[in-house]
DNA sequence: GGTTCAACCCCATAAACAGGGGGGGTGTCA
DNA sequence: TGACACCCCCCCTGTTTATGGGGTTGAACC
């Protein structure tokens, strides 16, 4: 049997979710609430559900904030956000706040259904905008950017980020010290910077 | 008509997806090759398929790399991985060169056609354990590190980043150079580091 | 009332860094 | 052939950093 939870302030799609879910066999839907801190209200480790549907534009505190005390108190809990919105601001935020699906309120009644019970087979429901707007993420966060550096000279940026001394990044290249104070005046040059912190920098957000 | 290609190695899978595809109403399944390499000797502007359906382990060029290859040439052909891999490692390798869809090998015929049109309206089709695995790399990114860091120490931190020196930190902090050496001498051994460098890294990758 | 603790300051020294000179050598490309 | 880009090494300068030590204050805890 798996229990399912709402947060959801508008009555009407509230109560054909409940009515709806609590009918199919297998679930029980009776954690059905308007807002946040009623649902936490009534929380006990007892009644505490298998999935929680959860909307994002609510009275009070809104659902991702929502979200993240009920993770903390109840991490077993799996949430599924169920919102109109598509942006990647808000689904990004969601999904770092500890949002195991994600799925937009035009979903038709039976595929929350299924979205439910892959969840509780250890996938993750997403609508497929949603699922688009996720993968994009990767392939937009590491963009092909030309670097202007040289191999030996990304090699060093590599061992600057790692932390290394000029002495350490010499010795794992095999080359001498004067060598590495050659290439990260280059570097220093070709991109712009003055210190090695900016290169840091400038490396882990993908600017190289 | 959605033009469907297929690298894959395997003759039997190959041959048993492109009757299954072919046959489907509104799709055409012609462009089928067991490697990277032939593939893309037959590939033209003309042949272009706009879904490509792609191995991961080939003989010859593996189909991650053979898959940033063609996305240079031909941006606009959505490539799915279908493979028997589920790591982490390839999963995010593929995404971040490109894929938009990731099918594991057991994926029954019916889902991955579904997957093809889906990925044609927008969507990007995933596996449940992919979409799961891809879910989870965003809560546990922004993990909530209980940082051992005080207030002013974060602070410092926050200049470090910023690529200040130890003064322009005191001056931003309106205290001076050796209260910030001082508050630097403590941030190291908490985080167990020698270096500004290091500390930037970490900071920068999340883990303060 | 004493203890603890974060935050503030000072001193001293060795090492590392930033930036400026020099030298070499290879290769490609017009 | 000369102009470039890359790679390797050395010297010198002054600055910044890392790391050790030494303190005072004031709020907070028991």
């Amino acid at each position: 049997m798996i229990l399912v939870g709402i947060v959801e302030d508008d009555n009407q799609i509230r109560s054909l979710l409940q009515q709806y879910l609590d009918r199919q066999p297998g679930f029980s839907c009776t954690l059905v609430y308007n807002s946040v801190e009623s649902f936490r209200k009534a929380l006990t480790p007892e009644t505490q559900p298998d999935v929680l549907l959860m909307d994002i534009g609510l009275p009070g505190m809104s659902g991702i904030d929502g979200m993240k005390l009920i993770k903390q108190d109840y991490p077993d809990t799996d949430i599924i956000m169920l919102t109109v919105y598509n942006d990647a601001d808000k689904i990004f935020q969601s999904l770092c706040s500890g949002a195991t699906g994600y799925l937009l309120k035009n979903t038709p009644l039976e595929e929350i259904k299924e979205g439910i019970e892959l969840l509780t087979r250890g996938g993750s429901p997403m609508s497929p905008q949603i699922a688009r707007k996720v993968i994009d993420f990767f392939s937009t966060e590491k963009k092909a950017v030309t670097s202007p550096l040289s191999e030996k000279e990304k090699e060093i940026v590599v061992g600057l980020v790692d932390g290394l001394s000029y002495k350490l990044i010499g010795d794992r290249m095999n080359i001498s010290l004067e060598t590495v104070r050659f290439h990260i005046k280059n570097i220093y040059r070709k991109l712009h910077v003055h210190s090695k912190a900016e290169v840091i920098s400038k490396s882990l957000k993908g600017e190289i």
